[in-house]
DNA sequence: AATGAATGAGTATTCATTCAT
DNA sequence: CATGAATGAATACTCATTCAT
């Protein structure tokens, strides 16, 4: 009786909502973070203040939304990636060199995707406000244990070699971080995924995993294949 | 007797200078640069606000000053670290080894030194204005080409074994980021300097360097000591 | 048909309209006139803005109604009190004792029954609106006009002594108001109408009245009692 | 050594201080509390927001300090003229007479002095805020037991008679409230002190206080003039 | 050199009101 | 009649920076 919401209405409420974000996403990667202003952001967007204050609490609000919803993503296409390795034919090690190659490759391939969202989540997320750091340690510290549950796992079958899985799982996630920054702080001209191979043998090596140049390699170029072709993350970058 | 006055005159403003930075370092730490206004740290330190004009061009420009010291003294420690190593009585790939344990170590222990300097220099030098965003990434890159080329060197001497020294800098760089950021976010009270051991194993697993557990403990064990000491850098810290 | 159509239709205008006030005055006493947004009084309304200003051409609209349906009200009660004495047995100075004492309690148990109204007549339309000041003046000069013919007619009578029948009718309005004020600031547990018999004699001393105070407790006992009963005025607060 | 605050600095401070308070109380004055922003009385005192703020904490702030220094004012101004009876010819009854001749006289001189003040106490600081509302409901208390304190002596001593002293304070301070609401209601042409005498008569009769006619109006003469003289309190207003 | 009063552009946010659906 | 998305002017307050003393 009540058309209140129509679906009609909800869509274009829900689409303009993410026109929002995504304008903002644009804003705060060129401008920072600091310097982007709720103005700034209407006025790229078009609309009126009161509008962003209709859809979003305010600033903080929309940030907070829209980097827990790059978390999200980012870590997904990791995840699919090395969980898109069904291949039982090879040896446990050779499964797990498999896993970490993948799973590298793939995160560098996601942020390549998106200057925009890299920058913000690597960069403009960082020192924002005290309490919200809160919530970005503890985005980490999710994929930490994840790793960390791995790698146990690993060690046991004496599949890698490590002294402790805690720090390893946390030295692990933290050696592509720089590479990021750096690819952020040039033109964006290079291409990220090229680095691939080497961090992917660099983590290897450090688990004292056994790996093969070929093998390593051709397992790349495949997942690359597969995350341009979208087979393992449709429509989610 | 001119000279005399200016020169007494010229340190009276270097002590009053240095001051201010000591006070913005706390202050900065404590509240976090983009919170930090410069009233804040005219208050702490008890001058006023023209005087911090006198020294300074603005709160950018102390906030360069303050990053390019802090930078100069961790990498200093390093470096040290690094060099007091005039061992000669072991083979090469032993003294990479302990070269890089020592360095590992010292890194961390330079950044447990002082919470507030590593706070700032990971947390709060981040995303505070584009343009300032290339010192940071000039700093990084100078100590990467370090790497870089030390890297090369031992690759051609077979002391390692990795595939792209560029990289694989950018990312033994990288690998301490983490452990350091989750000491930063945790409440202070664990040692960081416990984890040296295994992320000094990660590294050298990673380079492919050949190690024994009770060297690379002794080696930590001895550079911490030194540091503690005093006897690697007086009064840098 | 049509008639009938219409007046079903005006009916139910006439209730939401009510219910808007009734809601309005709910959520004004509580937050204040100035901290009560429109969008407040809808959401408690459970109504669209939409609705509220097919109603009400705006908030100050609304408000206005809202103090002359109040004061209105407020004056019926008094008056009835007032008029309700039909009692031609006694001699006139006590008639005219009687009807003070009456109007008295009354006035003080009207105030008492809402302390939301009340809020809203004493405090929050208080400065709402130079333009709108002038119709609480003229409604309370109503009030001071009618007292003030009382007055001459009394004095003419010699049944009160006073030297100016107006600042006399003014002044013995304004005697209650702090009470109230006071009663208001306080958090609403003790009893408002127990203040009836000393406000009533204070009243009556200004006026030069004799009284016995037997009678006035009496009186006042009386009256209270009516209100409550609703033989005085039936569901009008 | 320090010359932090010269006093001639310190003088030139204050002075603004004052001027800025001065301009804000005509602004709020002529547009009301709620319709007057911050802008409005900077532009009228032709400062910056800047200034403004270097003074006051905010609106909110500024207000709080300008009611409390103008219930002091006023406050001082009726108890000077109370106390100034140092009048010990005369009987009990006709000293207390007196008195609160004088008191009421000079309580409507200290209103009609300033228009502007008395626009701010006793309409815009209604309603302001919810915990500012205490603040006057304090003040108004302080004035009902002093009052209050007064009448239970006069009670003992059998000069008044009254049932009940706190009601009858509470009563007696607010007599005189609308006929000041009615002066500020009008356009300021007639003079508030000519309602002295009606307004002395009643509270004398509410209080059963014998007085005489010309002695009420001789005393109110007088403090009248006494007041215009600036013998009682001199540039307090 | 030192001081701190003065500046004013800039910011996030609110809210009464309109109007297309 | 009802809805609620859209508007944008208005507001309180901040803060880096300047400059007269």
């Amino acid at each position: 009786m009540v058309y209140k919401t129509s679906k009609d209405t909800q869509e274009r409420k829900d689409a303009k909502r993410q026109y929002i974000i995504d304008t903002a996403i644009k804003v705060f990667a060129r401008e920072g973070y600091h310097k982007t202003s709720v103005k700034d952001i209407v006025d790229e967007a078009g609309i009126s203040v009161g509008s962003f204050y209709f859809y979003f609490k305010g600033k903080e609000d929309l940030f907070a939304e829209l980097y827990d919803e790059m978390t999200g993503l980012l870590s997904q296409v990791s995840l699919n990636a090395v969980d898109t390795t069904k291949d039982n034919t090879q040896q446990c090690s050779s499964i797990a060199a498999k896993r970490f190659a993948r799973g590298t490759a793939a995160s560098l391939w996601a942020f390549q995707k998106s200057r925009a969202l890299s920058r913000i989540m690597l960069i403009e997320a960082i020192g924002v406000n005290p309490e919200y750091e809160k919530r970005r340690s503890e985005n980490l510290r999710e994929d930490y244990l994840k790793m960390e549950k791995l790698f146990i796992e690993l060690k046991d079958k004496k599949v890698i070699s490590i002294p402790d899985p805690k720090v390893t799982a946390i030295a692990y996630e933290s050696s592509g971080y720089y590479l990021i920054m750096e690819w952020l702080a040039g033109d964006g001209e290079d291409d990220l995924t090229d680095y691939s191979y080497p961090l992917a043998v660099f983590r290897l090596q450090a688990l004292k995993i056994d790996y093969s140049e070929e093998e390593v390699k051709e397992w790349i170029n495949e997942v690359l294949i597969e995350l341009d072709n979208g087979s393992i993350c449709k429509g989610l970058l």
